[in-house]
DNA sequence: CCATCAAGTAACTGTTTAGTTACCGGCACG
DNA sequence: CGTGCCGGTAACTAAACAGTTACTTGATGG
């Protein structure tokens, strides 16, 4: 109820003691949040579970609904959290202080290679696209988010319009959907497309083949 | 139960005779059909509810588990006839009969224009592409469907190699995935993207500038 | 050692869902 | 004329679902 000195200190206390771990907020919290993101990466947020969400964080609803309200705001955690994961990986990355030219491919290899490894993410878009951002529209936090890398891939196409190795007509936001389309077809598509064309695109040559194909195909649309 | 001549006649009869509207199963049928599309793509597979299919149909349920069996097996048949209405109208462009550069040309823009008018059917893709092909692997009808395009695109490949436009690396499949990357993810993520980057991609300038792009960007990444 | 309070459990509720069954009505044919 | 068949209707059922409520457990501070 109350927040004085004196509760917060037994807080600190609490959190640095090992305890009995039957009991860990934190924990159980972080639980729920990563097994919602594989429950609504798999199924998407119509075939998502919640009995299932609990299951998987070895919890129960009970709980599910104390942290997180109810499905749709869970669901909204979890995207967020998806979104800031690959924003913050992408500025640690600094594209600023390298040569143009090896700014767009060293993007172009680290989104190939973020998408690759988080599968989840895909699907999340994916999913949130068939409902047109329905949940991602009301999100407030996302807002500042995205504006920095946009900002940040200017100023590089920029500097390489002045050295003379870029086209004047690349636009940063072209340069940014035409990475992000190559990468993100070539995944979320690959059932169907391996199904259809019979030809397993996942196997370590044919990856190893497209992410070549994507840096070769982002910096050939620029070049002057 | 017998198809002799005189049932057969019969049918013949009825089916060019005024009738009372009433019934009219074909009708019913591809009502079904349409409706179950509609259906599907906004709402994927676990979101998609029987019932609204019969109401979107005009129909009940009854019939419907009486033309195609169950919910899964609906499915699959708005899924084949997705692929069949691409591929049917792709065959007719006819690209072989046009020089090499025009006809990738033709191809993109036809692919660009076909997502664009058909959102129905991409929606369908990310359907089955969160399921990971499940239904489309069962498929019989398919496996020869695709194969005629990555034939007639390697043809085109060849002549323009011969020609001299055309690197010799280029790749049938890659140029094809090329083009379907940048139509797909543009306009399937328009949602999440016109969110997070503040700007509405889907206006008439929008969309003219990345079919440009599209052509632009396909031709430059195979030309020697 | 007892009172308190939050973490956690499990059974329950009203609703929605895929799939079924019992029935209706008109048409073709004997 | 009446019988069987087929397109179509609507009410039903069993299971699954999101969300709730009554309860248990155990740590902590007095």
């Amino acid at each position: 109820m109350n927040d004085t000195g004196e509760s917060a200190k037994k807080k600190i206390k609490r959190a640095s003691t090992e305890r009995t771990a039957q009991r860990d907020p934190e924990r159980t919290r972080a639980a729920i949040l990563e097994a919602a993101t594989r429950e609504f990466a798999e199924n998407g947020m119509g075939g998502a579970r919640v009995d299932a969400i609990a299951e998987r964080a070895g919890t129960n609803k009970r709980m599910l609904y104390h942290y997180f309200g109810d499905k749709e705001q869970l669901y909204l955690r979890v995207l967020e959290e998806a979104y800031v994961g690959i924003r913050t990986a992408e500025r640690a990355l600094n594209i600023g202080t390298r040569n143009p030219e090896d700014a767009i491919g060293e993007l172009a290899l680290f989104t190939w290679r973020y998408f690759l490894q988080h599968p989840e993410f895909l699907s999340l878009l994916g999913t949130e696209n068939l409902h047109r951002a329905r949940w991602l529209r009301q999100s407030v936090r996302l807002k500042e988010l995205h504006s920095h890398l946009i900002g940040e891939l200017s100023e590089v196409l920029e500097e390489g319009k002045k050295a003379g190795v870029f086209s004047e007509t690349a636009d940063p936001l072209n340069v940014y959907l035409t990475i992000a389309s190559l990468g993100y077809f070539y995944l979320s598509n690959q059932y169907t497309l391996s199904t259809i064309f019979g030809r397993d695109l996942i196997t370590p040559d044919n990856l190893d083949a497209w992410e070549r194909h994507i840096v070769h195909v982002t910096l050939a649309s620029i070049k002057r």
